[in-house]
DNA sequence: CTATATATATCGCTCATCGGCATATGGCGT
DNA sequence: ACGCCATATGCCGATGAGCGATATATATAG
């Protein structure tokens, strides 16, 4: 019996950025792969540059998931584009997945404002 | 030439959320292992259960990045206990952090109610 | 002719996290 | 006496999202 029968997935991982970026990204409008690139890297300030290993894996994932679809395929200047969308699941995701950011975001700032009893030179 | 030659890390990940939990857990109050575990389930209200091997591999790390360091070592009722306490770096981190997803969040939320002409239905 | 932009896709590798196990003490129930 | 749970630390193999690189192809600019 191999290791790989006993070990088997149980918990899905809490989104990571990329993900969190490209389901923002589709979530007004629809688009191609490559233009999300580029739209992730906009929303990010310049921050993340989704590279194309993780990207397109992450739409076959995404649309295994059934978070995102397929909107359309075309041919454009000689170029395949497919371009895909946000599905309700998707969408219903994305705003889980904010109200949790949003919440520890808030509790991490309520703890960063405490006064600290063992703060050097405090209590003055 | 082996590839793990070739490849190196290069860039630094985006924080997943055990991690973000954790720095956020230790920004009031300094804490040992164990604690931190009840503390991060208590902030993400029981959906983050942190396994040890996380934790600690965690601090670990996080001990080697200068983000965190040890407070003390005691022996409490004959058990060995070690309390980590956030650096100025860590401190500096988590704020950072927290502010990289207040705009991830914003713009999620932007999207998330923008009128989208494809709508079925809408318009109306 | 050669970059650069547009566009999709695959492959090997890394590392944070996961699940499980080991070890040890103290207290509580039976 | 024995098991179980909470407390407490730590290691190890497996998983999977993401990374870096590479391949392929067309169009446009220099």
């Amino acid at each position: 019996m191999p290791m790989s029968d006993i070990y088997s997935r149980m918990t899905e991982r809490s989104m990571q950025e990329p993900t969190l970026l490209l389901l923002t990204a589709l979530a007004d409008a629809p688009r191609h792969g490559y233009s999300l690139i580029q739209e992730i890297a906009k929303i990010s300030d310049g921050r993340v540059k989704v590279r194309t290993g993780t990207l397109y894996s992450a739409l076959d994932r995404l649309l295994q998931q059934g978070l995102i679809r397929i909107e359309r395929d075309e041919v454009i200047d000689g170029r395949a584009r497919r371009t895909y969308a946000l599905a309700d699941a998707g969408r219903a995701t994305l705003a889980a997945e904010a109200d949790r950011l949003r919440a520890v975001v808030a509790e991490a700032d309520r703890r960063l404002s405490t006064i600290r009893p063992t703060a050097r030179g405090a209590l003055a």
